[in-house]
DNA sequence: ATTATCTATAGATCTATAGATAATGC
DNA sequence: ATTATCTATAGATCTATAGATAATGC
């Protein structure tokens, strides 16, 4: 609940950032789903009433896909910094470590994600460009199987594990909090898991725990 | 969508079991999310109009509080089934077989369980629940560390990656579905998946591929 | 002139209740 | 007599639109 300061009706000094408006976005839809979201509690966060964010955007749907493509494109990114040239383990590596830090980074992220996918909707753009990224990580994992870095084995199964491995921990805060003792979205609390999670990728994958680096 | 043949009105001859609406209430639920099902959803699933449905529960709340609690009691059950005397190893095995078993059957119980855990609710009775199984598991694991059957390392992070290696997979459907080639429920993909998954946890946790058994 | 806000409200949807109706149980 | 269904409807909530208002940009 960022206090926001109310705006005033007539033309702002300095118009708010579209970002602004997708972040509250997020927030509100990870934190309640798309049916529970309502155009009421986003406007709350901004300061404004409703039909001043439906100045900025056509609709609640059109909202919420600009704010569930703006995660998966900080998502695409992500994954791209870290499938650089290099070791198959460093680039293993570097994925455990990049979507870890996004994802503590990010708090409404991994719920947006997760709320998106949750459900028998097919056909949906969230689970198309899903569908995609997992081809992407199940081809780099069977690079990994074709060069003998890592043992034969199903590679679609394996990405559909790393990526629960993943979400969940930041998907469900409420729990992770009250079970780790601390937000799991603090930075030391962020640090230390990717740390753990790194050697736990590692092992899932079945690579030895510490190849010559 | 079972298909129905809808009541009339009259006492029937055989009365519903009240696990029917919990069954198609816990349907819906995983569906659409707690705010985007709708009573009318889950009682077209019956054959019958909304108020008789509210016959038999008092309200949207108290429906989803039971179908919610019919599925933790359940994974329940296959927890304590497979946390019987035996060797860390067997547990362990026992966990993730029965785990992916028990999801594989009930295709609306992991999305229904993620779905009432995803966003910062805290204090909800999944959420409490659910602090309460994790600990169990991180006792589980303790002891396994403690007795020198797989190696020191913090119990709580590998147990939110187990967890959310179960998951995430039967949670959802539509990309499972897309990216396996074929329904995650499916009993051949079931079984696969649930060899796939006891290989995958025993690595996880830095145990042997195949102990002595 | 342009832009962002506001109030007011139409229209849709959803939960829950009231009260009638139709069938079986005893 | 009991039980499960139905129709009808009250009341709440939510999206979206219409049109006015207030401030800045040029």
């Amino acid at each position: 609940m960022s206090e926001v300061s109310p705006r005033r009706a007539g033309r702002p000094r300095t118009p708010r950032d579209r970002g602004e408006f997708v972040r509250a976005a997020r927030e509100e839809f990870a934190a309640e789903g798309y049916a529970g979201a309502t155009l009421e509690a986003i406007s709350a966060r901004l300061g404004i009433r409703r039909p001043s964010l439906l100045h900025h955007f056509p609709s609640k749907e059109a909202l919420y896909a600009e704010a569930l493509h703006s995660v998966l494109a900080e998502l695409a990114e992500v994954l791209a910094h870290a499938i650089r040239p290099g070791e198959f383990h460093e680039q293993l590596d570097a994925l455990s470590e990049g979507l870890t830090v996004y994802l503590a980074g990010h708090p409404e992220a991994a719920g947006l994600l997760l709320a998106e996918l949750v459900g028998p909707r097919d056909r949906t753009p969230g689970a198309t460009t899903a569908v995609n990224v997992l081809e992407i990580a199940a081809a780099f994992l069977e690079a990994g199987m074709a060069a003998g870095e890592i043992p034969r084995q199903d590679p679609r199964d394996l990405v559909l594990s790393i990526v629960g491995l993943h979400l969940v921990c930041f998907a469900v805060p409420a729990v992770s909090a009250r079970f780790l003792g601390e937000s799991p979205y603090s930075p030391e609390a962020a640090a230390r898991r990717a740390g753990h999670v790194r050697v736990q990728v590692r092992r899932l994958c079945g690579l030895p725990d510490s190849p010559l680096v």
